[in-house]
DNA sequence: TTTAATTATACTCATATAGAGAATAAATGC
DNA sequence: GCATTTATTCTCTATATGAGTATAATTAAA
């Protein structure tokens, strides 16, 4: 409480440590994240790290998000920290930013409705990530050609986007998601690349957000992506009891891709992630559905249970 | 340079921010880890983050791994930012610490021999982990009791246990080797979790570090084991020609584990990782083997090029 | 100079896994 | 009862994996 002099004659600039928390949710056919209003922007929950305060970081996100939107979180992972300079508009703070960002997974139908909290659909940030329905249009139409003018004929750039994008005979591998956005925002198609420089957003594919907020966003699709190959995290986001029509609905959601219905029946079956529980769904058309539940003792067996099989070597 | 009083009546604990490296590098058949002197006990090069010196987080850590050590990084990933409190011994500077840690792969041979630094074999910090001579006896002598006991009938305990140190017929996990440490440390059989407490250290697995450096080093073992089964690690590690037997020697002690030798040669050369060179290696003893190079161009076909099968479902 | 030891490399075979499609089952709405 | 819908089961093929065995090309020893 007293106001004593500076014993530093020259303060450092400061650093700022932040937790951001992306928060996802399947519902429907979509993956939702949530969203809180910064300005008119979209931003993830975030809040700075106390010094005291919480015994471990992720004590701090939880009670973060929880004073912030009223969320209760359950499965809780860290996902990177984030503190490159010159990824924010000019009126930064003085010195740095750190933002260590974790990914939440929930089931949406548990979170009550919160105060100011807005679910926003993965894929109004990241249209080419959705190859459901067919191989998204604009990746054709615009970005394919910008990148190759951008890589010209140039090795590294023609490397870097080839593996990226799947160009020239590159497979598409889902869990690249963060490298599709960081090379979108290099080349300029993302509103960010024109914040972060003050300039007017020549180009804007998908939703932008604060910051580099979208960014975080890209790092935890492009991990969970990757995780559902040797993880059961997929049951963080269904029921304790559901259908495997349900849980295909989820993982394709996640992954931007429609899988083979009977052999992901199978897989899943025969992993031994699952056991049938005897009841069925009544839904409205076709055949009742039976409905299981993750078998926790899986962990037991098996060292990588995950519910796709692993990208082709 | 003007001395003002802080304008807060209450200047906030600090946070401090600092970034750790673990910089790894196969010599004979051993992983090596960078230590550096702290009083006495080892710790891996470390540094303050400073607020505006470098863009990006990973140029700062280059740049403080150079200055500290003389060590020019080549491949560095970023590993996991710790922030826990209680994970110091009592002087703790007020407030906390972020340890941002970083993973850095080094070709042993191109490092020069630098100022006080150590190669620290990582099995004399985690002797559970070397599978590759026999399951190690301290596991059944000394481990698995204390684990037991620990467990007791406490069904989490139980689980936890079982999988981390594949117990009860659990499949052991290479991958796992932070969870197992960490398990340890709870348990009371590593020196850290004494020193944490200010006691004297009743029981001491594996040689200890300062702090909570030798979780760094777990976090980093368990995540190049699992990187090895679907990126091209392992070939930052050995020269640009290479035998397969040396390839494997060296896979074999990062992973802690003996493979079989015509069916590694067979899932390397079938994958598409390497290329022979038609140059041959005249070693003392046995039939001359070719040497190979590492075919950069494999990152274009396959989505997850890997020198170890993934771990079974 | 054969012989043994050593290391590299090639081949074999059973089994498991993955991808794709066809066939059957159990509901609903007309 | 019949088309429609969704669930579930089966089949077939190609490829990957795990574990052996056999052969090749060296050096060191007898």
């Amino acid at each position: 409480m007293t106001m004593t002099p500076t014993p530093n004659p020259t303060p450092p600039p400061r650093i700022d440590v932040r937790l951001s928390s992306v928060i996802l949710a399947v519902s429907g056919d979509c993956p939702h994240v949530v969203c809180v209003d910064d300005r008119g922007a979209d931003a993830l929950p975030f809040g700075p790290l106390e010094a005291t305060a919480d015994r471990t970081l992720e004590l701090a996100v939880r009670r973060v998000v929880r004073e912030q939107t009223g969320i209760e979180l359950g499965y809780v992972e860290q996902l990177y920290t984030f503190g490159d300079l010159g990824r924010a508009p000019a009126p930064v703070p003085a010195g740095r930013v750190i933002s260590i960002a974790y990914l939440a997974l929930v089931r949406e139908q548990d979170v009550a409705a919160q105060q100011s909290v807005t679910w926003r659909d993965c894929y109004a940030l990241f249209p080419w990530e959705d190859w459901r329905a067919k191989r998204p249009d604009l990746l054709d139409q615009q970005i394919e050609p910008m990148l190759r003018e951008w890589a010209g004929m140039n090795d590294t750039r023609r490397e870097r986007t080839d593996i990226a994008f799947g160009l020239r005979g590159t497979p598409w591998d889902d869990s690249r998601a963060l490298e599709r956005y960081e090379l979108l925002y290099e080349v300029g198609l993302v509103a960010e690349h024109f914040q972060d420089r003050q300039e007017p957003a020549e180009r804007n594919l998908g939703r932008p957000m604060t910051l580099d907020h979208r960014r975080m966003v890209a790092t935890a699709l492009g991990r969970l992506r990757g995780k559902l190959a040797y993880r059961p995290v997929v049951f963080e986001l269904v029921p304790s009891s559901f259908t495997l029509g349900r849980l295909q609905e989820v993982v394709e959601a996640l992954g931007g891709r429609t899988l083979h219905k009977p052999n992901f029946r199978r897989l899943v079956e025969q992993s031994g992630l699952v056991e049938g529980t005897g009841e069925f769904e009544t839904r409205t058309g076709g055949r009742p559905a039976e409905l299981f539940r993750f078998r926790r003792e899986v962990l037991r067996e098996r060292p990588a249970p995950g519910v796709v099989p692993p990208a082709g070597r």
